[in-house]
DNA sequence: TTGAAAGCGCTAACAA
DNA sequence: TTGTTAGCGCTTTCAA
């Protein structure tokens, strides 16, 4: 691998000063009043050969890595994955990579990733917390690390966040299986932190109607099969259930299988899936679906960090929630049919 | 943020010089004869008070960043994301961060994300290639950089390549469709790169069967809505087609679609899909696929990769494409129904 | 308008 | 066995 040249090299190709040199590199020229042919020979010069300035040098320099550190539960989560997405490009514009780890929803992990990200360096932090995550965020917080907090968030930190409003689309999607006459209405979800929300709005619409709670917590840590199989167990123990109600995607793929295991009477059940996907439109019948504003919350999200980044410690935005609605996408499943 | 200990404070703090501290840092204490007590005294230390070493100090001292960059065509593309957290894992457990960028196919996003991954020192290269890209690969090849290429490769770059008989594979799923009495199978694709192999594969079985070629190639930059139209369109046009095989995945589901809008006759058409998918199972009738050994890939990537960067330029591994054979998941939707 | 040089945090050759 | 010190490549203060 051959050796790149060093500002130095340039610096004494072109007969000029490593400063001179920098401070047009950095687009000071003007600023620093570099004369127009010197600032002229040099950016021909770059161009030609391809120079490019070692990050690590600059880093190293200024203290600032230029980089932002991202935690999701699961990459492989399509909600993730697209706000991940949606982050990084406008990062990139702003001159940031991005590094997205997973913690696979374990304390440890998040922990080991966080601290990773900090040895590295990373300039800001987003972050899809979990429980018991929540001193280590408030020490990035009194180190005054620029920080947003997604998915969920913990109130009692002044962080700042970006989040739906999970416990209205909950709500809503238990109303719509309400309205359309389903009254013994299951939920399922899962024990984590960022499912509480949706507890409380199926718990919310179930108790304003007196109806009954039938709710379903798994493990989070569990994998396709044996979820489906919890899922057929809980169905067929409560057998008064006419509609169910997933907290997430993967979730209600599960569900789907268990029910196409039953016999025919579940082919009737109500169903509603909280995050939309892709398929639910292919499905036959279509899944009616909580949809989050992925576009908005990751566009939210970077703004807001390249902001706080961009800004001195002292005055920074105020910590504050940003709550997005949710759209209920109303397909056949939520239907009596 | 309070400014971190240097490796020169630390060695203050204990009464040690910094070569002795930095050599118990990266573990030389043993080799570099120094005594058992500094070395406890060190580390009990260094895990009292929590030092980490700044790692872009040491970066930029040894010319490793200790960092990975991967291209992808699409993150939010399933195969993508899996074969992306698989070699996360491998990669983190061996010191290494990665860093994975999407190209969205675009030649020139492509090329500028590896020169920006070049800029930040990346120590090894993980590139998913599209046309185009040839002349980039073979500089960093010549330029002898570490560099695992997967999902296709250039037979004419002596590149290390790690991909799937997709020849094979997509020749096994038409003659699965044809052993199934289906006569009149088409076969919808994109116009990229990685797609030419499945193509081959098609057009062999049909050839050898002395059957008619039905190809729909389409632009890959087409979205869910588009694809879904032109499908539909080569769909009705071709009225004698009694099966179709899919090449990736995103297509499947757009084809789904279309068909679903189609009028009954349609619903009885062979399906088979290249890539599977969870919910696959859960669709009615289930979709046969053909399925990718991610797990396999991801794991002989990045361990080849590693070695790679452990290896003195001189003695690496031999170029070499490493093929993995795909497996075809047989479900309803390929049977005459 | 430009140059010299210190410093960012770490490694490792060399000296002691 | 330990200490001194010269880089690694860049930024930026200070002086000219």
């Amino acid at each position: 691998m051959k050796k790149k040249r060093s500002i130095y090299d340039v610096a004494n190709e072109l007969q000029v000063s490593v400063t001179t040199l920098s401070f047009v590199l950095n687009g000071k020229g003007q600023e620093k009043r570099i004369s127009k042919e010197v600032i002229h020979k040099i950016e021909t010069y770059i161009k030609e050969i391809g120079y490019q300035p070692n990050h690590l040098g600059r880093s190293l320099s200024t203290g600032k890595s230029k980089t932002i550190g991202m935690i999701v539960g699961d990459i492989n989560n399509p909600f993730f994955s697209e706000v991940a997405s949606g982050i990084e490009k406008i990062a990139l514009q702003a001159g940031y990579t991005l590094i997205v780890a997973s913690s696979n929803n374990e304390l440890n992990q998040m922990k080991s990733v966080i601290k990773l990200l900090n040895d590295r360096n990373v300039d800001g932090f987003i972050i899809s917390p979990i429980t018991g995550i929540e001193d280590t965020i408030a020490d990035l917080r009194s180190d005054n690390r620029p920080m947003v907090i997604f998915n969920c968030h913990f109130p009692e930190l002044d962080t700042f966040n970006v989040v739906v409003d999970n416990k209205q689309g909950a709500f809503e999607a238990t109303r719509h299986l309400y309205e359309n006459g389903f009254r013994n209405i299951g939920f399922i979800t899962l024990d984590l932190y960022s499912q509480n929300e949706r507890i409380e709005g199926y718990s919310s619409f179930i108790e304003s109607r007196h109806l009954n709670k039938h709710i379903l917590k798994l493990p989070y840590k569990l994998d396709y099969e044996q979820i489906t199989h919890e899922i057929t167990q809980f169905l067929t123990t409560n057998q008064e259930l006419d509609s169910v109600f997933f907290s997430t995607n993967f979730l209600t793929l599960s569900g789907l299988k268990a029910l196409s295991h039953l016999d025919g009477k579940y082919a009737k059940m109500g169903i509603v899936s909280f995050d939309d996907h892709l398929l639910y439109d292919v499905l036959n019948p279509g899944i009616t679906a909580i949809k989050q504003p992925v576009k908005q919350i990751s566009s939210t999200i970077i703004h807001h960090l390249l902001n706080m980044m961009d800004t001195s410690d002292d005055k920074r935005t105020e910590p504050q929630t940003i709550v997005f609605p949710v759209d209920l996408i109303v397909r056949t499943s939520s239907f009596r049919r």
